[in-house]
Parts: structure tokens; C-alpha cells; sequence
DNA sequence: TGTTTTTCTGTTATCGCTAACAGTCAATAA
DNA sequence: TTATTGACTGTTAGCGATAACAGAAAAACA
């Protein structure tokens, strides 16, 4: 007991005692259990991260973001991996309370994934949602303006003189596939173009899933004259299927998509696309999360958009292409 | 006792009784507290990963491997990100071990984090060491074959004609940017070049710091024609400095480095690299510390050194690149 | 001087779980 | 029939910490 009271520099203890304590500590390289602290405190100091994929460029500042905002508050992140599979999701959810973590971000898969945050919901457990909203659940949430952003890519396509413009995305369980085929119709709607449901190729948001909406695109005649894809795995695999037809950016084919990646951004600056805050997903969520906890939060869910950029570059056509950001700052 | 009885399946249990157990933890809710179990077992399940940064794509598949081989062993994964900085690398060693993981993975931010290692050791701590060797430190460990990468990488360059190659690496802290320095000179001295300290620009690993090294070069005179970068941040800001400088490259400079990026080797393949398996860092690391974890490892320390690929493309000059590689599978 | 207060340290109970043991009851064996 | 076994359930203790209280000794006060 004294020992605790040395650690923790609360109650008075003589100093003698504590030079003891202090010396045996370092003797023992003894380190006090922050699991049994929990226990009795009831406190884990502990949230749970779960994203489809650490590996994709916008998911990682994710983790980076909430990782370090946590850290502030002196929090731990404990991080899932779902690889976008239902079924891990909802393991990995009952998983992180049954280690008591204190609150949850989630990254959901797709509008299934409501289905596993009901229950937590329901009994008041801290949760913020991240980049998909859910169906039906009123709840804290941060997702970027998908339908702006989607229509102002598409804009820019027909601007610069494309009619023909083909849609990857999924399979329409995802809020930001909806809004982000929202913004494309709009787009066109505004261009007095037609919207044809046969431009709109639905696939998985992988590499693989781009690859294979890509062939489909291709195999159309006429084919489209620029594509927009949902995100930045999706085009991997859509220029991988250009590349295999032997088919140039721009000059064959327009191509646009959701998520700017760093290391491309600089090294290779030639795609149009709309840039999303993805670090302050991670942080901003961080923080709604640690509100909540905190019952700094009051009862109303929060629902934060947070806007996107155009950042205009040489995929789709256009004579002058925009110089890359201004990097380091 | 009984409720424990039925959640962990031993012992005898009547069927009436288990069905009642089941419909009352149904309707309370009810989900153990793993926390609690741990500290009667002893037992948390939990590795703790250390990496400088998720963001980056060397390290971003590692934790990928980590959280997924230790998922199928049944662990969790508390992921730090220490942004290279010692201090906070000892604090999350520190409230790891206070976390009472059952081992650590840990991607060092230079020698100096063995001060750190070095406790844990000897009080027979799991723990495995991940890309980076520790001088001094006799421990599990993974490593890429550094010397031979850089090696190949030189000689390419040579082959295609380059002579004068200048160098950008990190402060000689660390075991791989020894070990590619060295890769280097061995290249250059099995051609009959004559190594020149004043071709070496020795800066952080980051962004920032292959920036500021480009510079330096960009301002010899006269110029090297290559320039060889330690890893995949550096080169980033190698390209700022020569793009800033309307230098090409090839044309005007060749360019090579250390780490190959999915989006970049996809959508832009004109980096020739050396390809390291960074999943398998994850993936192998979690592996051997599962087993120290589980005692299954013996009382040898295991050193792995994993083969890398030298990827060419078009950042020499060579005529014809070679295709990307193939994927998906 | 005696009484109160303060300073310090130790004891007990508790967090939620499980190992180990104990006890009850019915089925089986001797 | 009695002893033995097995099926089942309950009790106690302890994992490592802390809250709450208790008690001892010294300091402050009257």
C-alpha cells in the first residue's frame, strides 16, 4: 500500500520510506501492472481502432492521427485489421470490450457493419464512426463531403471535355459509394447529360475489384472516355487494366479517383484527384472519442463533414497541368 | 463459477443449467472481462508493436503482418508509433511492459534504442527486433540484406554508365544505413571507383531530410549523374529538390532507392528500387515472437535476413524498362 | 499535563475472473 | 445393502492494484 502511495505521489509518506520504496523499485526493475490498476479503477485507458486495411494510404494516417491524439490524453490504441470482412469486424468488436476498452473507432466495412454497433449503442458505449456513416444509427460520426467531392472530379471531366465517363465503385453498401455516385449524377445532371446506368461498374474497392471494373470499361463500344473511380485502390487496379490494353493516361483514357497518396503526390504528380483529410479522421475522431468518454460529450451525436480538395494534375487531358502542393511546407 | 464453467467449455455443466447461463448472459449483455481473466492467468494476449511510423509504406505492411499472424494465434496487437523519437520509443517500451504484453516487436529508431532493449533482455523479455540490428544486443531479430541490396542497386547504376553517384543516408545510427553505405562501397570498389566521402550526404530519413541532402548534391560541382537514396521517404524529397530544380530524371539525374511502393510500382513504375518483403517483417516477427512467447524458441537468439529484389525500371536511363510485376497474382 | 490533530503506515475488502478444493446427489459397482 | 464413482455446483483464495478505514506515534494545542 505505502508502495502504491509512492508511486502515485498521493497521501504523505515519510521520506525515508520513500527513498526505501524508490530503491527496492529500481532493485526489482519492478513496473507497476496497469492491468490490475484497471481492474480496481475500472479504467483501461484503452480505445479500440478497427479499419478495413493499414495498408491503404488513407488508413494509415488514420491510425497515425488517433495514435497520436490518444497519446495526448495518455491513451493506448489498440488496433483491428478487418480486411473489410464482416465477420472479423464483429469479432474484433466484441473482442475490444471484452478488453474494456474505453471507446471505439470504427471504420466500418459497409452498412452491414450496423448490425455490430447496435448493441453498443444501445447500452451507451463510446463509439465514433469514421469515413462511412451507417444507416439508421444515430451516432458520432466523421466522413468527408463524398457528393462535393465527387461531383466537382466529374466537373472537372466535363469541362475539359468529356461526356463519356465511366464510374468504378461498390456495391452500393458503403455511404460513401452512395454519395460519392450522388455527386457523379449530379455532375451530370447539371451538364445536361444523361445519366446511364450501364457507365456504373460496381465492384469491390480493392486493386483487384478496380482491375476487373476496368476490364468492363474497356470492353464496352464505344468506350467511355474517362473513368472515375471511388477511391485509391480501385484505380490501381483501373490503370493496371489500361496498361494491359496498352492504353496511355490521358491521351486514351481520363482517369480520376478518390485519396491522393503522398509518395505518388510528389514522385509522380499526373493524377486528378480529390484529397481527403485522412490524418484528421483519425485525430478529430480521437478526440470526439475521448469527449465522449470523458462525458464531455453531452447526449447529442455529432455528426462532422469535413470538406475535401480538388488538387487538379495531368490525368484527365488538360494542357497545363497544376503544380504539385508545396512540399515540405 | 458455473457462468465460468459454461463460457470456457470445461468441466461438467447440466444442459438445463448451461441453457440457463446462456439466456441470462443473452439478456444481460453480458461479455467477460478479458482483462480480469489475464490477471488471474497471468496471460494478457497482447504483443506490443513499436514502429517510427504507419504512415510510411515500408512500415504500413509490417503492421499489417504483425496484426495478422498474431490474430490467428489468438493475440492482439497495441500498436506505437514512436515518429523516430527515442524518448517516446522508452516511454512505450516502459507502458507496454506496465500493459503487461506478453512481448514486443519493436522496429528501433536507432542504436541508441538498445539503452532501452537492453533491461527487457536481460530480465528474459520476449521481444524481436525488426529491420534494424542493435549493436551489442544479442536478440531475435529480422533484417533485410542491406549490403546486398545497396550493392546490386550501385552496380546497376554502373552499368548503365554512372561513375559519379552521390549517396544519401541517415547519420550512421543505424545498422541498415551502415550496411547500405557499405553495399555502396563494395559496388564501387569492384568497379574501380574510388570512394568519396564528399559524395555521402549523411540527413534525417524522412521527407524533409532527403530534401535538404538533395540539395547539397544539386549543388556540387560538378554534379554526380545518380543518386542512390536509403529508403522510400528520402527519395520523396530527393524529387522535390530536383523537380524544384527542373532537373529530369532520368535524363538529367538517375535515381534509385531502397523500398518499392504499391501505388507508385503500379501507376507509376519508373523507380528502379530495391523491393524489401515488409509484410513478411510483420508476419515472420509476430511468428518468432509467438514462440519465445510460448517457450517453443529455444535459448539462441535467431538472426533472419530476408533476400531482397532489385526491381529496374526506367529512374537509369535504361533503355528498356522491365514490366511491372505481375499483379494481381 | 492531557487532549486533539497531524503524519505516517498497515489492514481489509474489492475489482472480475479462475484454480483448487469441498460437498451434494444420483448412478454404478461390489 | 454399502461403498465407490462420477456428475454437478458451490466455496475459498488469490492474481495486483487501490479505496477506505484503522491504528500508532509524533506534533500541536489547551
Amino acid at each position: 500500500m505505502t508502495v502504491s502511495r509512492v508511486i502515485n505521489g498521493r497521501d504523505s509518506v515519510d521520506v525515508e520510506t520513500q527513498r526505501r520504496v524508490e530503491e527496492a523499485i529500481e532493485a526489482l526493475d519492478y513496473i507497476p501492472n496497469r492491468i490490475a490498476r484497471g481492474l480496481t479503477s475500472q479504467k483501461t485507458s484503452t480505445i479500440g481502432l478497427i479499419i478495413p486495411d493499414v495498408v491503404n494510404p488513407f488508413f494509415s494516417p488514420v491510425v497515425r492521427g488517433a495514435e497520436l491524439t490518444a497519446r495526448k490524453a495518455n491513451y493506448r490504441v489498440l488496433l483491428c485489421n478487418t480486411e473489410g470482412d464482416l465477420r472479423l469486424e464483429r469479432d474484433y468488436i466484441e473482442d475490444l470490450v471484452a478488453h474494456r476498452v474505453e471507446g471505439l473507432l470504427l471504420a466500418p466495412a459497409n452498412d452491414e457493419s450496423r448490425h455490430s454497433v447496435f448493441p453498443l449503442l444501445r447500452r451507451g458505449f463510446p463509439i465514433v464512426l469514421l469515413d462511412r456513416a451507417l444507416p439508421g444509427l444515430d451516432c458520432d460520426l466523421i466522413v468527408s463531403d463524398s457528393a462535393t467531392g465527387a461531383r466537382r472530379l466529374v466537373e472537372h471531366l466535363i469541362s475539359v471535355g468529356h461526356r463519356d465517363i465511366a464510374h468504378v465503385t461498390d456495391a452500393e453498401d458503403t455511404s460513401t459509394g452512395r454519395e460519392r455516385l450522388r455527386g457523379y449524377q449530379e455532375a451530370l445532371a447539371a451538364a445536361g447529360i444523361a445519366y446511364r446506368d450501364e457507365l456504373v461498374f460496381r465492384t469491390t474497392v480493392d486493386q483487384i475489384g478496380g482491375y476487373r471494373a476496368a476490364q468492363q470499361v474497356l470492353s464496352l463500344a464505344p468506350m467511355p472516355t474517362a473513368i472515375f473511380t471511388v477511391n485509391n485502390m480501385t484505380v490501381v487496379g483501373t490503370m493496371q487494366a489500361l496498361r494491359e490494353r496498352g492504353l496511355a493516361v490521358p491521351d486514351d483514357m481520363a482517369l480520376v479517383c478518390f485519396d491522393d497518396v503522398e509518395h505518388l503526390a510528389v514522385l509522380s504528380p499526373f493524377l486528378t484527384v480529390i484529397d481527403q483529410p485522412a490524418e484528421t479522421f483519425g485525430s478529430l475522431g480521437a478526440q470526439l472519442l475521448l469527449e465522449r468518454i470523458s462525458g464531455k460529450a453531452g447526449k447529442r451525436s455529432r455528426r462532422i463533414v469535413l470538406q475535401t480538395d480538388l488538387i487538379v494534375r495531368a490525368s484527365c487531358g488538360l494542357k497545363t497541368g497544376v503544380p504539385p502542393r508545396p512540399k515540405p511546407e
